[in-house]
DNA sequence: CTAGGATCCTGTCAGC
DNA sequence: TGCTGACAGGATCCTA
């Protein structure tokens, strides 16, 4: 899914298209993925968008809240009254770029093409006419209503760990040794471990660290474990300046489809091309059932580096 | 309590 | 072309 980066960027550009617009109209079409009654939502409006991990809250007036967690394949999508989606070719792209229009999640062609389509699961319309879609291919990300007194207790919410940044290197360090048997990189992916990283940014964070993703998070000594929690706020952080994957990143200048991940990935999804360090050839492996990505010579399986 | 694997679901891609 | 299996930017549930 859309990792802490690309949530936060929603949240960021959310925030900009649909503050304080009243909500006239929800359309569900997969009742898996909206959980609650619809109408319990309709005639609010939405007052404060936030962020727990990789979950976003959309509070509403009158006390009620949508958490929205976007999972493997979610996206959010706004359009503004009258935008319409256009051919993914390039042509009319710059329509879809407009000021008021915006996507973040997954990236793929939803972000462009025309909407509602046979991934759109919940539609909201504003009283402004423009909308937003919550567009998920595999149906694990959900919508849920509740109160908003209720949503720092809600179970997922409530056992989260603190982010990167919230957290001491002492605090991270002594939080590995309670899975000192466990791979580092299901240690590091554990929201109840520290929040926010999913499989690109692990990746990453392992690779800044030169940490081999199979090693046990007990091997790891003090000033590891130090370089890894860095290397986990400087990509995310990254990241989030360059946007998370959103419409913007899918999309080049030129108005073709470009790779976001380009923009800051070192190691995901680059098997086969040459270690931007040290010209090794990055290879993708599996570790705890997810693809890997690593440089083999940075990244030993032995134990410590250089 | 921890650790590891199966599972939810749809779509795409490589290999026959 | 059509089929099959592997895999995918996540997290939970079940088992040992």
């Amino acid at each position: 899914m859309p990792e802490l980066p690309e949530v936060e960027t929603i949240r960021r550009g959310l925030e900009g298209f649909c503050l304080n617009k009243k909500i006239v109209q929800v359309k569900v079409s997969c009742e898996k993925s909206f959980i609650g009654a619809e109408n319990d939502i309709v005639g609010r409006s939405i007052v404060k968008i936030r962020r727990f991990g990789k979950a976003l809250v959309m509070d509403l007036s009158g006390g009620l809240s949508v958490i929205c967690h976007l999972r493997m394949t979610g996206q959010l999508i706004y359009r503004g009254a009258g935008v319409q989606g256009v051919k993914t070719d390039g042509v009319g792209l710059q329509d879809l770029m407009r000021e008021d229009s915006f996507a973040g999640g997954h990236p793929t062609d939803s972000f462009f093409t025309e909407l509602p389509n046979k991934q759109t699961r919940v539609e909201i319309k504003f009283e402004d006419g423009s909308k937003l879609f919550f567009n998920d291919q595999r149906k694990f990300g959900f919508m849920k209503v509740l109160a908003t007194t209720g949503v720092e207790s809600e179970k997922f919410i409530a056992s989260l760990a603190p982010e990167p940044w919230k957290m001491t290197d002492e605090e991270f360090y002594q939080r590995l040794q309670r899975h000192k048997n466990a791979l580092i990189k299901a240690v590091i992916l554990d929201q109840k471990v520290v929040a926010g990283l999913g499989n690109i940014y692990a990746d990453e964070a392992l690779f800044y660290a030169k940490i081999h993703p199979k090693r046990l998070a007990g091997s790891l000594n003090f000033d590891e474990a130090k370089l890894l929690i860095e290397g986990a706020k400087k990509v995310m952080k990254e990241s989030i300046e360059s946007g998370g994957s959103t419409m913007a990143t899918y999309v080049k200048a030129d108005g073709t489809k470009g790779d976001y991940l380009k923009l800051f990935a070192k190691v995901f999804r680059r098997e086969g091309e040459p270690c931007l360090r040290c010209g090794e050839i990055i290879t993708k492996i599996r570790v705890v059932g997810r693809g890997t990505h690593i440089c083999p010579n940075c990244q030993k399986e032995g134990g410590e580096n250089d």
